[in-house]
DNA sequence: TATTCTTTCCATCATTTGATGGAAGCAAAC
DNA sequence: GTTTGCTTCCATCAAATGATGGAAAGAATA
């Protein structure tokens, strides 16, 4: 048997866990600091007391948040790379835009909390592993062919307008949409089919010139 | 003599104006809720009820820079829009992405404003033109040929995928540049050949289709 | 100079928010 | 039944924060 810590990390209904799904979802709301301990508390449903019983303070809290979708996104990365390993670079980047898609809409909060990091300034130690993921994809998409042990800032770039693009469109969605006047199915939809559109030609295109 | 009022707004030596310069920056760093308005108050070298005494309440003064950031970005996209005029499509596009990756270099706060006000939760009613600047820019890059009076969601989204780009790299730098260790000025040439290399083609290769 | 109007600051409030101590509840072990 | 240890909640605190009233300072005008 596990030890208590352990049960509780990965039983979906401990209190522990619960606290931190909707801490993940609120934190990726309203950012890090639009989200107050009793906005988390009253969700779940319980005391703020109850939740710094579990979790101690905010930020503490919060980087629990970060851990767990370090852990999360990680995983699937690795998930996707092992379907698209050996296809053709087109079909490679349309799997994987088409696949990352449904996930970050089925867990906006990752997106939300991805871009926050990004843009709002923080003092936090505990991060986004985002250089080791953007490093590992630009491997995958074979953008590293020259200097397989170091990653070409210029391939961390381009990894990187690949990833924000997708989560802008699920992080912006409650602007967007409206925007665009379509349901959720539909915008979905359009969205999958104008990140591949856009991203996936320069790509193939400079491969072609090799 | 212009009123009070225009005057306050003109004079970029005005209390009223120094005020509003700074809120944009801070509100940009930090996002509505993360900013106090003593840290604005502070940054200004007044004190508070100065602060409230030209622009009310805090929400009113996130308000004014909301309307600051419509107005100077609509002339800028203006500007933008007469200089590249009959161009073809693919130096369009290579000047409109230099010129406004320079713009929103110079003034991070649009950037990180904007992207702010997509991804979190709020409750204003005031806000970005947002809907409006898209469209036009699709016109502008011959997206609506065949619905010159209405704006294709495909339209919209092709624009915003283009546009949230330039914003990430901006918004994102004090993130994304230590990842690929570059100086401020390396940074935003690759930043510019990446978003050029990445986002030109698909356009410039389904005009060629028709 | 005296008066009036504008601008700025000091002192202070009420609310929100992060955080804690201690009592009460509850289940397992003895 | 009693004890022990874990969990939850109530009451409360201290600090941060948005906001205001009124006095002081300054500028413009008569």
């Amino acid at each position: 048997m596990a030890t208590p810590l352990e049960k509780a990390h990965k039983d979906p209904e401990s209190m522990k866990a619960r606290i931190l799904a909707v801490a993940c979802r609120i934190f990726g709301e309203y950012g890090f600091h639009g989200t107050t301990t009793r906005m988390i508390a009253q969700e779940v449903g319980i005391d703020i007391s109850t939740l710094h019983y579990h979790w101690g303070e905010k930020k503490d809290l919060y980087e629990a948040v970060i851990l767990d979708i370090n852990k999360d996104l990680g995983q699937k990365l690795i998930d996707v790379e092992k379907i698209i390993h050996g296809l053709p670079l087109s079909e490679r980047m349309a799997i994987a835009i088409d696949t990352m898609t449904d996930y970050f809409f089925a867990r906006p909060e990752i997106s939300n909390i991805m871009l926050f990091r990004y843009i709002a300034k923080t003092r936090d130690n505990v991060d986004l592993r985002v250089p080791e993921f953007t490093a590992d994809i630009a491997r995958s998409m074979g953008l590293t062919r020259n200097s397989p042990h170091h990653t070409p800032p210029r391939a961390m770039l381009e990894v990187l307008a690949v990833m924000n693009a997708i989560h802008n469109f699920i992080s912006g969605e409650n602007f967007f949409r409206p925007m665009v006047n379509l349901e959720r199915e539909e915008y979905i939809k359009t969205v999958k089919e104008t990140l591949k559109f856009v991203l996936i030609p320069a790509f193939v295109q400079r491969e072609g010139e090799t």
